[in-house]
DNA sequence: ACCTGAACACCGTTCAAGT
DNA sequence: ACCTGAACACCGTTCAAGT
């Protein structure tokens, strides 16, 4: 065992991690910049490169220290409902921290603490009778719809907060009706219906058209 | 009609958006700043706020400007069919452009001109017999799947070209078999089953499972 | 009316120097 | 080994001044 020598550290990358969560809470991911971070931790900015490599290894620590926190409930065994019920924990799971969206490249999932989703639905699209590539394709494509629930609900969410009409306020009421007599037929009501929460109706949608047809609500 | 006074201007909004969009076209959305387009156009950065109130302005106008170009192909009359084709024609309207999911917020789709795709998506659920609601629903489903099928596509090939291992590379390798029996099995073969393009098959699971049960492929 | 240069208030990151 | 200050190469945007 060498023998560490040198200054004491003053910081600890726990500690860079915990201050992160605290600006990000604060004031968005937006918010979090080197030198806000250091302030917060009461350090400089750059004290911080002596921790972490730079913004995108924080921001991966980040990702795993909030997947390390993530619930695993249990899940019904029935594949259909396994399938559903796992999306439903996936999408909360993101929704808690909706700018690893941003973050997140390709078909990731945050990190290995968070490949528990994707095992628990490709082990009920298996179970279900897909084989192993059906299985990832199902499972990617609840993937792809879940990352862009979330963001589209994150993009709704700071558009309310930052008031001001919607792009679509504006560009509903002046629709020809003759080009888009459906739109306009909703009219008014769009604002009303976008506004609903219909994540697990385009879940159990996926799910009754992912797998065979035998599992759906009724028991074999 | 008053006599228009002063300085004629040297540069259009038109220019701007031609500019624009060759920046883009050369160093992607994150190359696009004021200043660089600013070279491109002749003049300074300053100059642009002459003719663009700020940068989400020009960005809605290239959005406008790339909508205008878009192709509203022949959809098949049968419901089931004609909603996959909207969807599909969507997808690859969104593809060619990827950067527009970014920016765009909520549930819009890109400006007025691309409202074409949603009126024909509703317009099919519709005469698959769902309600209003239902319809509206159906959309908004198809277009986060959408939405978060662009966006991994975007990412995954931003990361190829970044070259350097991708996170699942790194990740996968060292997987707990006994934790994730799934995944482990899929091993190596992850990269080549994530690679492939599954959009389509999931507007078809996703159709399938949003319509009702009688027009699938066989006719009524 | 249209355009300019200088400046403001930011970024992430590097580097040489301090303890 | 750990931390610092100054600096580099950027951002979007404002503002007073020029033509």
């Amino acid at each position: 065992m060498p023998t560490r020598t040198g200054r004491p550290p003053r910081i600890s990358r726990a500690e860079i991690v915990a201050a992160a969560n605290k600006v990000i809470e604060e004031d968005g991911v937006a918010g979090l910049t080197m030198r806000r971070l250091a302030r917060e931790v009461g350090s400089t900015a750059m004290a911080l490169y002596h921790h972490v490599r730079d913004k995108e290894e924080l921001l991966l620590l980040l990702l795993d220290d909030y997947a390390a926190g993530l619930a695993r409930p249990e899940l019904p065994s029935e594949p259909y409902e396994r399938m559903v019920a796992a999306a439903l924990a996936m999408r909360e799971a993101v929704a808690g921290c909706p700018w690893a969206v941003d973050v997140l490249r390709a078909d990731d999932l945050l990190s290995v603490g968070a490949l528990w989703y994707p095992e628990q639905i490709v082990d009920a699209a298996i179970r279900a009778g897909l084989g192993e590539e059906d299985a990832v394709d199902a499972y990617r494509i609840i993937w792809h719809y879940t990352a862009g629930e979330i963001a589209a609900r994150a993009a709704a969410r700071g558009r309310r907060a930052e008031g001001g009409p919607t792009y679509r306020d504006r560009v509903f009421p002046e629709l020809d009706a003759a080009e888009f007599p459906r739109l306009s037929g909703v009219g008014p009501r769009w604002e009303e219906l976008t506004a609903r929460d219909t994540y697990a109706k385009g879940v159990r949608a996926l799910v009754r058209g992912l797998l065979p047809p035998e599992s759906p609500p009724n028991k074999p």
